[in-house]
DNA sequence: TACAATTCCTACTAACCTTATAGGGATTAT
DNA sequence: ATAATCCCTATAAGGTTAGTAGGAATTGTA
């Protein structure tokens, strides 16, 4: 797992939208402003996010997103998954995105990824956008 | 982290050297050929391994590598950091490869992001090339 | 000495990924 | 109508990955 930049915006994204008081949408432009991200690069995150059911939203005038579901459900584990792809630290421990590479043969060295895989997948799939809120 | 070719690569030469019953040197040719990997591409990865002491060679004929120092004195740690950089998900909680990331504002996220860090470096820290022999 | 086998060094490259920017279309509250 | 918003697609600069290519330097052996 190696986190870019599209994961690292997008949480902050998240946690702005979850943070936030009022009772409606948040525009993306508040949210961009604020947070002092790149807005069309942040419209196509935003797309992917809505895309997979975590935010919904509504354009036009008072438009804007909200979380499509509790914060509670969101997982950071989901998250990565979805825009840096696998937790694992090379894909032929990965449960998501397996395939086989050259490590495969060593089966000792494997096992030692393995481990890693399973302690990282665990410690992100109990942690929602809830507890980091 | 995340491990490319390179580091998954180069486990497989040093292991292979390191299991070689043979006193001398140990070509490229023969590891390269036995383990199905690109030479020139291995020469590169090898001459990285020379430098940073880990492998010494000898040129010419009856010339290859072998270990400049015990297996169990190289850890899987040095050799990923040496090839694929951070061992952490993100370089805003690395120590040798730190600097700010977006992320860095969310404090509870990067506490999360620190303990796996924090486990990957400790369990790649205490396995070395031995360990996996 | 000549040769063959090796490492060493540098340049180059195709394909892909990251991180955006750009322009416009569709929708909606006022 | 208008302005603000999201939606969609195309494009591109720069970096990374995974090599290939060609030759120089070194060394044991015939």
């Amino acid at each position: 797992m190696k986190l870019t930049t599209r994961s690292e915006y997008v949480f902050l994204a998240i946690l702005s939208i979850a943070r936030s008081k009022e009772k409606g949408y948040i525009p993306l432009s508040k949210i961009a402003r604020e947070q002092k991200l790149p807005m069309k690069y942040m419209e196509q995150l935003m797309q992917t996010l809505c895309r997979s059911g975590y935010l919904s939203s509504s354009r036009g005038k008072e438009g804007g997103y909200r979380l499509a579901k509790p914060a509670r459900k969101i997982t950071i584990a989901e998250i990565i998954r979805l825009f840096d792809g696998p937790l694992a630290p090379t894909e032929s421990v990965s449960t998501y995105f397996y395939r086989l590479t050259p490590l495969s043969r060593e089966k000792k060295l494997l096992g030692v990824m393995q481990e890693i895989r399973d302690y990282v997948s665990n410690a992100l799939e109990k942690t929602t956008i809830a507890d980091v809120l």
